[in-house]
DNA sequence: GTTGTGCGCTTTTTT
DNA sequence: AGCGCACAAC
């Protein structure tokens, strides 16, 4: 077959990447350097050059959304589709992994999947069955204990015994939990890796049968792998080594998940004989943008050292604005966005980033408010709202009586008299008899154990939940969701909450409905029902992938969910210490150093144009304070950045004045301009003053003109008059 | 016993 | 802003 049309839009190094022979092979590969392209065009060289059939590939990514583009893509190299291909993230593999082999994994059947969530309500109630007091010890701080120690493979029962009272204790609430989980058939996040990584280490059959199925392997992000899941890499790339690792080490952003760099250092001992490759050269961003990032990633120690370089433009410099508080920051960035479409960009060219999610809520504000279409990415995301968990919950517990996590949280929702007492009496009797909430309600009603109210409420739940299904039997999945959403009262219910919270929690209710009809159940590839399926679904894509996808919208997302992505135009918001460097990373050198690495991965998301913000006052957590601009925007040096500050007309509900910041007029101080004035040209006519940048005879001066636009101007050419 | 309300306290990033 | 907790009201 013929394959060269494969490398006709690839250079040297990643052609080499592409068609290097067999064997393991690492490509430390920058921002923007062809990463993606390497590996599609790999898979897509796997099949036609060496014909290997697609399912023997397997394609590991990190999102769910990296996993569908690089199937797109693939598919349209190739031109033909590979469903087959096992082609996803850790998560979803080990998951797909675990139902096809849940006997040997030691799981019920209908093993169900906790969320972040569910975990900490359960943590929560393991601490109160063995009567420690939570302010002692944070249910946070005991998920987080559990599941760092699952991501390094160690299980409560492999623990040494501590010394330490502590320790002792946290180690006995893991074991409680973990028998918790066996015993309801509950499995959350990090147990899907290291029980998929067990059954694979346990069981000869299957790790020599999916050995021998796997004949080349491939990774994405490697840099962001953790020890079980480089364990899990290397257990199924035992025989062959035939592994691609893609990775950048100035990338690593998840080490508070319990990812490790080290894992690419570790890579070339592990297998000898590694062929490394480098992509230096990007192809995405500006010199400008590119030089910025580069700057800002050298204050780092120990990096493997790797410096990108682009033959491109050197494109216009990094806008920095000093916002007076969170909403002149967010007016700022969308009058922008305005400008900018208005010229004739679509609006999905553009990303609004932050570090923390809760930074959207004003951006959202103001958008909506000027009629601009966004879209949200992670944050609070659909599937992981009240009312929409509730209706899940629903749907769980009418598909199987025995999900303990259902049952907990809507055996009181809408209130139905089923208060804590009840539910106390309910779970003592889980605890003691060994089995689920809902049998031991059943249990408990039989036997005549509670007080006539109490059991008059939880027969009323019992009921309700028996009618739901029995109504439901004949019915397919969006009607099945529309009658337990309606019946359940959780509509009337909402409806009830006051303010437009209320109304946009029915909203999205019914947004559910719409979702279960637009959801396209493969008959083919399943095994079990549409209902079943729906709600796997919702576990392990929380809801990425709703309604106005392909409209054109503006962007919001945080940083980390921005990874892998780029656009035209980039916002960078919330420049400020303690909020990005985060407060809890700024004390220790290892984590100040990953925050840098998030902003060096947010500023190389920009191709175009980069604009960086803080905000002199944010009200955080409900309190107002005076913030400092980001150490980060010290590090980039100033002949790449021109500060902006607007005044009057062009952004009129804001007090600037009544700021006085020292980075106001560091530029062009001695060109007589100053920002936000207004000035005549000859041939555009009358404008404000943007932004203003370089000095002496090179000095530039960016004007907004009624007539003519946006313009940059070399001031000592352009003969412009200042208007009084 | 259950529900509603007001107070004080913590507050990141994701599968 | 969201959660647990204490206290008053049904």
């Amino acid at each position: 077959m013929d394959v060269s049309h494969i490398f006709d839009d690839l250079n040297e190094s990643q052609r080499e990447a592409v068609s290097a022979p067999e064997g393991p092979l690492l490509v430390l590969a920058g921002a923007g350097s062809g990463k993606t392209r390497v590996l599609t065009y790999r898979i897509a060289w796997l099949v036609q050059a060496l014909s290997l059939s697609p399912l023997s590939i397997l394609a590991v990514t990190f999102t769910n959304k990296a996993s569908h583009e690089m199937r797109g893509r693939i598919e349209q190299i190739l031109g033909f589709p590979v469903g087959g291909m096992w082609m996803g993230t850790f998560h979803g593999l080990s998951h797909r992994l675990l139902r096809a082999h849940w006997q040997e994994a030691d799981l019920p059947q209908a093993f169900e999947i906790m969320d972040a969530e569910d975990q900490l309500r359960l943590v929560k109630r393991v601490l109160k069955d063995l009567g420690l007091d939570e302010s002692y010890w944070p249910p946070k701080q005991v998920q987080w204990f559990i599941n760092s120690h699952k991501e390094e493979g160690i299980r409560a029962a492999n623990m040494a015994p501590s010394q330490d009272d502590q320790q002792r204790q946290l180690q006995n609430v893991y074991l409680r939990y973990e028998e918790f989980c066996q015993r309801l058939g509950l499995v959350d996040f990090t147990e899907l890796l290291l029980r998929a990584l067990e059954l694979l280490r346990n069981n000869d059959t299957l790790r020599n049968r999916y050995q021998n199925r796997f004949k080349h392997i491939l990774i994405d992000e490697f840099q962001d792998t953790n020890t079980i899941q480089y364990q899990w890499l290397k257990l199924l790339a035992g025989q062959h080594q035939n592994i691609m690792a893609v990775g950048d080490d100035d990338q690593s952003i998840y080490g508070w998940r319990g990812a490790k760099v080290e894992n690419i250092l570790q890579f070339e001992k592990d297998y000898s004989g590694t062929k490394i490759i480098r992509l230096e050269q990007n192809y995405r961003s500006t010199a400008t943008i590119l030089n910025a990032a580069n700057a800002v990633i050298r204050h780092n120690d120990g990096r493997l050292g790797k410096e990108l370089w682009t033959q491109g433009e050197e494109g216009s410099a990094i806008k920095l604005y000093a916002a007076y508080n969170e909403y002149d920051e967010a007016r700022f960035v969308i009058s922008s966005i305005e400008r900018w479409v208005d010229e004739g960009n679509r609006r999905d060219s553009i990303a609004v980033l932050y570090r923390s999610n809760a930074q959207s809520r004003v951006f959202e504000e103001i958008l909506i408010e000027r009629g601009i279409p966004y879209r949200v990415y992670g944050g609070f995301r659909f599937f992981e709202r009240q009312e929409i968990k509730d209706a899940l919950a629903y749907l769980r517990l009418i598909n199987n009586r025995d999900s303990d996590p259902s049952f907990e949280r809507i055996a009181n929702v809408p209130t139905r008299g089923v208060g804590n007492k009840t539910l106390d009496t309910v779970r003592i009797r889980v605890r003691d008899t060994q089995t689920s909430m809902w049998k031991a309600c059943l249990e408990l009603l039989q036997q005549q154990k509670l007080t006539s109210r109490a059991a008059n409420s939880l027969g009323q739940f019992v009921a309700l939940i028996e009618r739901l299904d029995a109504d439901t039997q004949a019915m397919t999945l969006p009607e099945l969701t529309e009658h337990v959403v309606k019946h359940s009262g959780l509509i009337a219910h909402y409806q009830k909450e006051k303010g437009e919270r209320g109304a946009a929690r029915v909203e999205n209710l019914e947004e559910l409905v719409s979702a279960t009809r637009q959801f396209h159940f493969d008959e083919e590839n399943s095994e079990t029902d549409p209902l079943t399926e729906f709600l796997l679904h919702a576990a392990l894509e929380a809801g990425e992938g709703q309604a106005q996808e392909w409209e054109d919208c503006v962007q919001l997302m945080s940083l980390h969910s921005a990874k892998g992505l780029e656009f035209p135009l980039v916002f960078l918001a919330g420049l400020e210490e303690g909020l990005f460097p985060h407060q809890r990373s700024i004390d220790e050198p290892g984590r100040l150093e990953e925050e840098r690495r998030l902003c060096y991965v947010g500023m190389t998301r920009a191709m175009q144009e980069l604009v960086l913000s803080y905000a002199e006052i944010r009200r955080l957590h409900g309190k107002e304070s005076y913030t400092r601009p980001s150490r980060f925007v010290d590090e980039i040096p100033d002949e790449y950045l021109a500060e902006i500050r607007m005044t009057g007309n062009r952004i009129k509900t804001v007090a600037v004045g009544s700021s006085t910041s020292s980075v106001i007029a560091k530029h062009g101080s001695d060109s007589g301009y100053k920002l936000g004035s207004r000035v005549r040209h000859a041939k555009f006519g009358e404008g404000t003053v943007l932004n203003l940048e370089g000095q002496g005879e090179h000095a530039r001066i960016q004007v907004n003109f009624q007539s003519a636009g946006n313009k940059w101007l070399v001031i000592s050419f352009a003969k412009l008059e200042l208007v009084a």
